[in-house]
RNA sequence: UGUCCGAUGGUGUAAUGGUAGCACUGCAGAUUUUGAUUCUGCCUGUCCAGGUUCGAGCCCUGGUCGGACAACCA
């Protein structure tokens, strides 16, 4: 125990409802959360912010949590959408009770719902053209004015909804608006539209409707069918609340009644999350797809090499206000790395090669040194990586006249070949165009790691290095953040695609990595020593692997320089 | 000239009227066969003005600043 008995572990706000809630036995003491995404997108790291929340919260409280698809929308959405967020869900360790729910689920109850409105002359048809209601709607400073069909007479509205639901007018010839309050100084309550006419195939109920229900006049009452209790969203339905808590006022009977709880949406710096701008960076082919490993898209970081806990224990971290922020995208790093550091075992892999020769070394010689793994967790155990006079070590492992703070390789300098000897450099060839094309190398026998001089200090540090008969080519590719600017879409006057890194993706055709990396497959994470973690990604084939960099090490040296 | 919401170090987030803490970032140092990891230390904060109180980051009033709201989107 780190921390006294009764200290109580902090709350956040949310959490707080919840307990009050318990504490006065709320809704008979039930928990009920649900993460409610539209499927006209893939899910992004913003909403993995919402899942962990929501899916968290039912856990922590011995609650329930659904996934219910709101999918009021035929012309946005689609099944595609649908399989990716269930995949994208399960991947990040969250599982929902009792089976995908979806919105269309309801509409037969909604609809009838929406009659008994319409019969206690809470709601009407209104069949002016959307730009007039639109300017009867007033602005936020000023009220609207009423519909000239506010009043029409109850029966007539019943025929028109009637006949609107079978077909009998076109897309955008009339709707259903509930009768609340065209002076509403809360624009939403100006007697919203309810139902509207799409003659559109749904991808789930087909062409059984042509008029679908808007956002809010099916969110709070698919809560309510569900027996949601906490219905937890982002911020800006702060104003719907009103509207929320109306529609609920119309059906409600009994105790049971769900809340909506706004929190504020996550914010990264160096990217963009809204779903409109990620959609036109895979349309426009900005990059390669949704899950693009630069995309900030649960698949993207996916196919990056992040890991689920790494995202979970990133939304734990970043907590949960009601304050707009802006989470630094190192925090994001720093989880991936720390996770990734305890899972990832070692291996070394040579990304900018250069060729060293070891000139005392016997030239058909092959050891097999073994290796650990991992230096940090001996349980991670050992492989064989052999060692020969022709190595291949980092073209920026040498320079030329290296500056006295740079401990790596150069002339007459020494550095230790990770897990096996210390070289010492003799000389080096340069070609035509003045690229160091060879290094000439002589080793010290006694040096072998684990052996009996294998503790001689030297100015250098050790290095990593693949042995050149045995190497396997790679491609590895390089990954940086998409954006040059820390706010991308916060500039008024400028597109953010104006602020996408032309350097965001390097490909590197001439990788070596070591042998025993021979087995690996899609989805593996590896670290290469003093380069940083690395995913097998799903374009592998038999002839050339393609590897990942999921994040690069910190490096203090690459800062100071 | 509307309504709603918010304001704590560079970035997040705690402190629920009683010592402003934690994490990330940054900067130093120790260790290191990864310039990584690990460890140690440091920097930096309650938007402003009043009020209530023995005591205010917290409660009240007034300002300031920021965000949301005027799709037949969610």
């Amino acid at each position: 125990m780190d921390f006294p008995e009764n200290e109580k572990k902090s709350l956040n706000f949310i959490e707080s409802i919840i307990e009050e809630d318990l504490t006065t036995n709320k809704n008979q003491g039930r928990v009920h959360l649900r993460f409610p995404p539209e499927p006209n997108g893939y899910l992004h790291i913003g909403h993995a912010k919402s899942i962990c929340l929501n899916f968290g919260l039912a856990n922590e409280y011995n609650g329930l949590c659904n996934l219910r698809f709101d999918d009021t929308n035929p012309e946005k959405e689609d099944v595609e959408y649908v399989d990716s967020i269930m995949e994208d869900i399960r991947w990040l360790g969250f599982q929902w009770d009792d089976g995908p729910k979806y919105a269309s689920d309801y509409f037969q109850q909604l609809y009838e719902w929406a009659i008994q409105l319409i019969k206690e002359g809470k709601a009407y048809i209104d069949e002016q053209p959307q730009e007039l209601i639109s300017e009867q709607r007033g602005v936020p400073t000023r009220p609207g004015i009423n519909s000239p069909y506010r009043n029409r007479p109850i029966e007539e509205s019943l025929d028109l909804f009637t006949r609107m639901k079978n077909g009998e007018f076109e897309t955008g010839a009339m709707i259903l608006r509930s009768k609340i309050d065209m002076s509403s100084p809360n624009m939403h309550m100006r007697d919203p539209i309810m139902y509207r006419i799409l003659h559109q195939t749904h991808h789930r109920t087909g062409d059984d409707w042509c008029i679908y229900p808007m956002y809010d006049w099916a969110h709070g009452q698919s809560d309510y069918i569900e027996g949601i209790t906490h219905s937890v969203c982002t911020l800006e339905f702060e104003i719907h609340r009103p509207l929320y808590d109306w529609a609920l006022d119309q059906i409600v009977e009994g105790d049971y009644r769900p809340r909506q709880i706004e929190f504020a949406r996550l914010n990264l710096s160096y990217t963009v999350m809204s779903k409109r701008k990620l959609l036109q960076l895979v349309k426009d082919n900005y990059v390669n797809g949704w899950d693009d490993p630069r995309m900030p898209t649960i698949s993207g970081f996916r196919r990056r090499g992040y890991t689920p806990e790494s995202i979970r224990n990133f939304a734990d971290r970043i907590g949960v206000a009601k304050r707009d922020n802006v989470i630094d995208v190192s925090l994001l790093e720093f989880s991936v790395r720390e996770h990734l550091n305890q899972v990832a075992p070692r291996a070394m892999a040579v990304i900018d090669p250069v060729k060293v020769i070891i000139t005392n070394y016997p030239e058909n010689d092959v050891e097999d040194l073994e290796l650990a793994n991992n230096p940090n967790d001996e349980n991670a155990g050992t492989r064989k990586v052999p060692f020969t006079r022709d190595i291949y070590i980092e073209r920026d492992d040498f320079m030329e006249d290296p500056p006295k703070k740079f401990f790596r390789l150069g002339p007459d300098r020494e550095v230790r070949l990770i897990g096996a000897y210390i070289i010492k450099c003799d000389g080096f060839k340069k070609n035509d165009n003045g690229i160091v094309e060879e290094i000439y190398c002589t080793y010290d026998p006694d040096t072998k790691s684990g052996g009996s001089g294998a503790k001689r200090k030297i100015k250098g540090k050790a290095i990593h290095w693949v042995s050149a008969e045995n190497a396997i080519d790679a491609e590895v590719r390089l990954y940086d953040r998409l954006f040059i600017d820390e706010n991308p879409d916060g500039h008024k006057e400028k597109d953010f695609k104006e602020f996408l890194n032309p350097d965001s993706l390097k490909v590197l055709n001439n990788c070596k990595l070591e042998q025993s990396l021979k087995s690996v497959v899609a989805g593996d994470k590896i670290q290469f020593q003093r380069l940083g973690y690395f995913c097998v990604d799903k374009d592998s084939t038999e002839n050339m692997l393609v590897v990942n960099r999921t994040v690069p090490l910190r490096d203090s040296w690459g800062k100071t320089k």
